[in-house]
RNA sequence: CGGGGUGUAGCGUAGCCCGGUUAUCGCGCCGCGUUUGGGACGCGGAGGUCGCAGGUUCGAAUCCUGCCACCCCGACCA
């Protein structure tokens, strides 16, 4: 692997799909643009559930699961919805395969199998989960309806890419049904603000908040809300959405209730989602070139203990002092690996964790059983030093948070310094040429600009930002008057 | 689907233009020994449908034809 591939976006592509398998997250796999997720991959997606499960239900919602499979015709109820996604569909014809009459070795689709309606492979639940909501509202009583889905999803993409576009991902999605217009608005902001927060402060990555423009909002929502992070070669990435879709989908299966009043109305709806795609965005905010750096609250192993020995007897010795400090690490609720292996050298076992991105690193040897220390390794700043015995665990404990602190702040510096204003469409194109990230500019409203910026540029508006600054200006491209400036980057 | 590129051991590759012994080298893997404070060293060893199918030839990794897969760029997208 070059050196400063993070800084070069040509070689991006190639430092990311490398780090990526040698740090043992993830492979692609036999099928096309899907990727097998490896045990430690998958232990810093299991922690990343658990705590937006743990927010999705202290703000009242529950886990249910509904089927892989969406009849056609249920797909095509809600018309946008179906043409925006009709693209990208895995489509199920056949239930039965059988042996080939001319070579008993291979097996063939059997042509009396068809399905009499195709069936399509999810690549969103909206289509299912409302014509099954359909079922259960009939009164104001059966409301609010607040769900949640851990799934997975199939999207046949052209170009997939390792995490941020595979064909097969996991992900959640809420699917929430509502009374009034105002409760679903309220619940698409709580869910953007949800993720906002567990980015921000669990995942340490910085995130703008905002709503899409008409043309980058999800097929068959009236709004979309969104959360954008900056990854370090200074391309955007939309790390989670939740969108307001209106009583488009209430209209398209039938939902109504009836109200207080005795009258029926269709229900209020929203959904809202983040992906494997968000360890994309770990991956690529924080690594460097010796490999991944994890935020501790994500770490699988947040203390490596690396022995520095030779022979039995020293190691035996170390152990002790190292089975001690497990236990009380452990007690604190800190997971520690002690690595005793005695096939790899200490040197091999220091460039493996820091490829793995454990946060911190205790190594123990001779000369510290003599004077009562440890030496203790920040991953983040690779900077060394050594603690008495008897205070690494409270050391531990502080660095821990700090680490979290720090590549949170490290991270906002980076997109913070990569927010360009900008006021002609000349300083546009050098700034998104030369510098990269968000280009703060204004915009006359409307979609032909926003898609002749695209093609002149490759960039998109990421999202209109809720803290936008609020001033008269010109559109940076027509010159049309504007009240707003909005985000514009290249996006991933 | 358009444009470009690449397929040789688990990974990375040389050889191909100009056909000719047993297909090169490094990493990794296995065994033995010595090692262990930043990716150890020595000796020995295992591992190959040269992407697939045809063709040309006495002889094909190498030349020809067809196909397939993957990567990059574009359109599409969380």
């Amino acid at each position: 692997m070059s050196k400063n591939l993070t800084k070069r976006s040509e070689d991006y592509s190639k430092w990311y799909n490398e780090l990526v398998v040698k740090a043992d997250l993830a492979e692609n796999s036999a099928v096309r643009g899907c990727m097998v997720i490896k045990p430690y991959g998958y232990a810093i997606w299991e922690k990343m559930q658990a705590e937006l499960d743990k927010k999705f239900k202290e703000t009242g919602h529950q886990n249910a699961y509904f089927p892989l499979f969406v009849p056609k015709s249920l797909f095509e109820a809600e018309e946008k919805n179906a043409e925006g996604f009709a693209k990208e569909c895995a489509v199920v014809t056949h239930y039965r395969l059988k042996t080939d009459p001319d070579d008993t070795s291979k097996l063939i689709v059997d042509p009396n199998a068809k399905l009499e309606e195709e069936l399509i492979v999810r690549p969103t639940s909206e289509a299912i989960i409302w014509n099954t909501y359909k079922g259960w509202i009939q009164s104001y009583r059966d409301l609010p309806i607040l769900v949640n889905q851990w799934a997975n999803v199939v999207r046949w993409e052209m170009r997939t890419r390792l995490f941020l576009r595979t064909a097969e991902f996991l992900w959640q999605e809420g699917h929430t049904a509502h009374e009034t217009r105002g409760e679903a608005i309220a619940e698409t902001e709580q869910m953007n603000n949800v993720y906002a927060d567990f980015v921000e402060n669990f995942m340490a990555i910085p995130v703008i908040k905002g709503r899409k423009t008409e043309s980058e909002r999800f097929a068959g929502a009236e709004d979309t809300y969104c959360i954008e992070a900056l990854m370090q070669d200074g391309k955007a990435l939309q790390a989670g959405t939740s969108h307001f879709l209106g009583q488009n989908f209430a209209k398209a299966f039938d939902v109504k209730f009836t109200s207080k009043e005795g009258k029926q109305d269709y229900v209020w709806a929203t959904s809202w989602g983040v992906s494997t795609r968000l360890m994309g965005a770990l991956i690529m905010t924080h690594s460097d070139d010796n490999g991944l750096v994890l935020p501790p609250n994500l770490a699988p192993i947040q203390v490596v203990i690396v022995p520095i020995y030779k022979g039995e007897e020293q190691l035996a010795k170390i152990s002790e002092v190292a089975n001690e400090l497990v236990n009380d690490l452990r007690s604190k609720g800190i997971s520690v690996k002690f690595d005793n292996r005695d096939t790899h050298r200490p040197g091999a076992k220091f460039a493996q964790y820091e490829l793995q991105g454990v946060p911190l690193r205790i190594a123990i040897g001779p000369k510290d059983l003599e004077k009562g220390t440890v030496e203790l390794a920040r991953r983040d700043t690779l900077s060394k030093q050594f603690v008495a015995k008897d205070e690494v665990v409270v050391t531990i404990e502080s660095l821990l948070k700090q680490i979290q602190e720090d590549l949170h702040q490290k991270a906002t510096q980076y997109r913070d310094s990569h927010i360009t204003e900008v006021d002609t469409f000349d300083e546009f194109k050098k700034v998104l040429e030369d510098k990269g990230g968000f280009i703060s500019a204004h915009w006359d409203g409307t979609e032909e600009t926003e898609q002749k910026i695209k093609e002149l540029t490759k960039a998109t508006i990421r999202c209109i930002p809720f803290d936008a600054k609020q001033e008269n200006g010109k559109c940076v491209y027509t010159g049309e008057p504007s009240k707003i400036r909005v985000l514009f980057a290249k996006a991933y």
